[in-house]
DNA sequence: AACACCGCGTTTTTT
DNA sequence: ACGCGGTGTT
């Protein structure tokens, strides 16, 4: 390697406006290495960089490196960079996230995965239904048994590696119920040739972990494993990576222990301690210089992870200038909470900013409509980040139904979405039968149709209707043959009359349906087969891609539109002007999260994510009363706001209403003396001469500003009054 | 098959 | 409050 670095090689452009760190990570030795990256802190040039000095410097071959991603964005993202650095496309470079990855590891093994050739991947909703209709055909009540219960349940079991034959007999009931659906899930998805999510990884995991030929293959093959957002790693994709390192090679990985906010999905930080003990000799590398926010919104950030414990601590600086103070806007409620956010934008875009530059984060999604009300009455443009995404809308999930039905006629998933989209006469009945015979006589419940078809088992008008759809698809098959793919889609759509049905609905939505489906067409049309794999049909090709790719809901680069999202979405992205709403007890942290420590640290992860995404400005806005589950809700400010020193604060003043320090306000009053001597407390009840009988509800300030909050109850709602000129008497 | 009504839950999301 | 999914009615 040294040898190397003493040839007259160029490595100016790989090492060159790198900091030390970074230039450290970039060019280490070939060893296995941690790299703790805080928040803007340049880990995916580190990345790229360090991938360019692998095929450069150590003159690796692309082939021999490895590099994991959790979403295809980043993947992308990645491969797009490196591309331009080393100046071609290192196709035979493995780039791409945990499940594209091991989807190719499974298409080229896939006999001794045990799995069918053309073996098909469901997605989670798939996923849902197909359990459902189990926990149906058991005859359980789906009340009492949630499909989506036995779903997380299947799921987790999964992620620890766990299958059915591992689970220790149980005498739960619970369990007991939940193992037996997990084993029946099982059976029919091998049966069926499916494979859900979390069966990409353990079935790729348990592949190479039993066999010993194609183990010592990648561990081979794969001299430099990378990886990113380490501490988003659950445990099985641990073993799975654990499983594909040996002696003879090397691992970077990246995260921030920090920035965890995924514990909920399985995510696992601890991997980040256990790779270090795991693999031996690991150097660890901190990246802690932020190139992203202006000093102020740091030390804040700062301030506040501090409180987390099990840390492995770092502290990030920036050598960019304080910049402006956070501003806190206490909001009346959610109602002016929006109204602000909304004239601090337009006020942003008169000096000249773009809208694009500012995002509006928030703990729950349901906090975005009253958001977005008030940007529409401003006439601001915004997009919402996340939500339905394309490939996950139901018009383009039936189309792609049609083209895997005629792909594999033996996709029972696939058969039962569209069976009877659009309406054809095909009721749950007749279904039901297919489905109960199919089982019996362990085939297909296309090839059943067919027998039943055959047989007569049903009334004329079931067979008739059968007859037309078995010769649909049938059509479809034979007439796509020769087609190019954006054409077969567009033959599907059109002859499987989906596009008149939807054409059916006059109202916006059937319009935008109506749509999404030519933009499907369109992206067929864009879509190149090679991205997945050169050696499979087009149509197979592009139904991977949108089986593994949710599609992009992001808002063009190109357009002016405010942003707005959750705090999880917003990981990864940088804004100049940020506000995080909602900042309240209750909400954020979240009333769910705030019972156990750990969900609490997790929180507060999450608002240190939030912060680290402003570059220039950033707000907290919080409101005094939200309607919450249609109801008005008294919140009080977040204990997240009290950990960020005053100091790196400045409130907004109302209007001409002197506003109480927020730090004082964190101490409600729970009881004042009015000035007429009388003593009001919480929950005290009293009467008002015109609104009469309610309850104090709260109290905010004391002597003659003081403010109460009672309870009139049905007929006239909550009041806030002045407790000078109330005039409560103790009832 | 289309529509109306009822009851329930309601944090966060990728693949 | 609201929307979703499930059930029952026309």
């Amino acid at each position: 390697m040294a040898s190397a670095r003493m040839h007259a090689m160029d490595i100016s452009h790989l090492l060159n406006d790198l900091n030390d760190k970074q230039r450290e990570a970039v060019s280490a030795p070939l060893a296995n290495i941690l790299v703790l990256a805080g928040a803007g802190s340049g880990k995916t040039r580190v990345l790229v960089h360090r991938i360019t000095w692998l095929i450069e410097v150590e003159k690796l071959s692309p082939f021999n490196i490895l590099a994991v991603t959790f979403t295809n964005k980043a993947a992308r993202e990645m491969k797009t960079r490196i591309e331009a650095m080393v100046g071609m496309t290192a196709n035979n470079m493995w780039v791409g996230t945990f499940h594209s990855l091991a989807h190719r590891i499974l298409r080229a093994h896939w006999e001794a995965a045990n799995l069918p050739k053309n073996f098909q991947i469901i997605d989670s909703d798939d996923q849902y239904r197909l359990i459902r209709r189990i926990i149906r055909e058991k005859q359980l009540d789906e009340a009492k048994w949630p499909p989506r219960q036995a779903q997380w349940y299947i799921n987790n079991k999964k992620d620890n590696g766990i299958r059915p034959k591992d689970l220790p007999k149980s005498y739960d009931h619970f369990e007991e119920m939940m193992q037996s659906i997990y084993s029946e899930y099982e059976t029919i998805c091998q049966k069926s040739g499916l494979i859900d999510f979390a069966e990409m990884l353990l079935r790729t995991y348990e592949t190479i972990r039993d066999h010993k030929d194609i183990k010592e293959h990648y561990q081979k093959r794969f001299r430099y494993i990378l990886v990113d957002e380490f501490q988003d790693t659950n445990t099985l994709q641990y073993k799975w990576l654990r499983l594909l390192s040996s002696p003879n090679n090397n691992s970077m990985i990246v995260g921030d222990d920090d920035q965890s906010i995924y514990s909920w999905r399985g995510a696992r930080v601890d991997n980040l301690n256990r790779f270090e003990k795991d693999y031996p000799d690991t150097l660890t590398i901190r990246l802690e210089q932020n190139y992203r926010s202006s000093g102020n919104i740091l030390s804040a950030a700062n301030k506040l992870i501090a409180n987390n414990h099990d840390r492995f601590g770092k502290n990030l600086w920036t050598a960019a200038e304080e910049g402006e103070l956070i501003s806190l806007y206490s909001a009346f409620n959610d109602m002016d909470e929006a109204r602000f956010i909304v004239e601090r934008i337009r006020k942003w875009q008169q000096d000249d900013g773009r809208f694009s530059e500012c995002a509006i984060l928030y703990r729950s999604n349901a906090q975005s409509r009253i958001l977005e009300e008030a940007l529409i009455q401003a006439g601001v443009p915004y997009r919402i980040y996340g939500g339905l995404r394309f490939f996950d809308r139901a018009e383009i999930k039936n189309a792609l139904a049609y083209l895997n039905l005629i792909r594999h006629h033996d996709n029972d998933s696939a058969y039962e979405r569209i069976v009877n989209v659009p309406p054809r006469g095909i009721g749950p009945r007749t279904v039901e039968h297919i489905r109960e015979l199919s089982r019996e006589r362990g085939q297909s419940m296309w090839t059943t149709t067919f027998d039943v078809v055959k047989e007569k088992r049903l009334p004329a008008r079931a067979t008739n209707a059968l007859n037309n759809f078995l010769e649909l698809i049938e059509e479809a098959t034979l007439a796509i043959a020769d087609l190019e793919l954006a054409e077969v889609i567009e033959h599907v759509i059109h002859h499987s009359t989906l596009r008149t049905y939807l054409a059916k609905d006059r109202s916006e939505k059937g319009h935008s349906r109506l749509e999404n489906l030519d933009e499907l067409v369109n992206a067929a049309g864009q879509f190149d087969p090679d991205d997945i794999d050169e050696d499979i049909p087009p149509l197979s090709a592009f139904l991977t891609h949108a089986a593994l790719e949710a599609g992009e809901t992001q808002a063009s680069q190109h357009q002016d539109y405010v942003q707005l999202m959750t705090l999880h979405s917003a990981k990864g992205l940088e804004f100049p002007l940020v506000f995080l709403a909602g900042l309240e007890e209750g909400l954020f942290p979240h009333q769910m999260s705030m019972e156990d420590p750990n969900g609490l640290s997790e929180e507060r992860r999450l608002c240190y994510v939030g912060m680290t995404r402003a570059m220039k400005k950033l707000y907290f806005t919080y409101a005094e009363t939200r309607y919450l589950y249609g109801q008005e809700k008294m919140q009080s400010p977040s204990r997240f706001l009290s950990e960020v020193p005053e100091q790196h604060i400045e409130e907004v003043r109302l209007r001409t209403k002197v506003s109480t320090p927020v730090s004082k306000r964190f101490h409600q009053e729970t009881s004042i003396s009015t000035a007429s001597g009388t003593s009001l407390q919480v929950g005290q009840q009293v009467t008002h001469s015109k609104f009469g009988e309610g309850m104090i509800v709260t109290i905010e300030g004391s002597g003659a500003k003081a403010r109460l909050q009672v309870n009139f109850g049905k007929d006239v709602g909550t009041k806030w009054l002045m407790a000078e000129y109330a005039n409560l008497t103790p009832a």
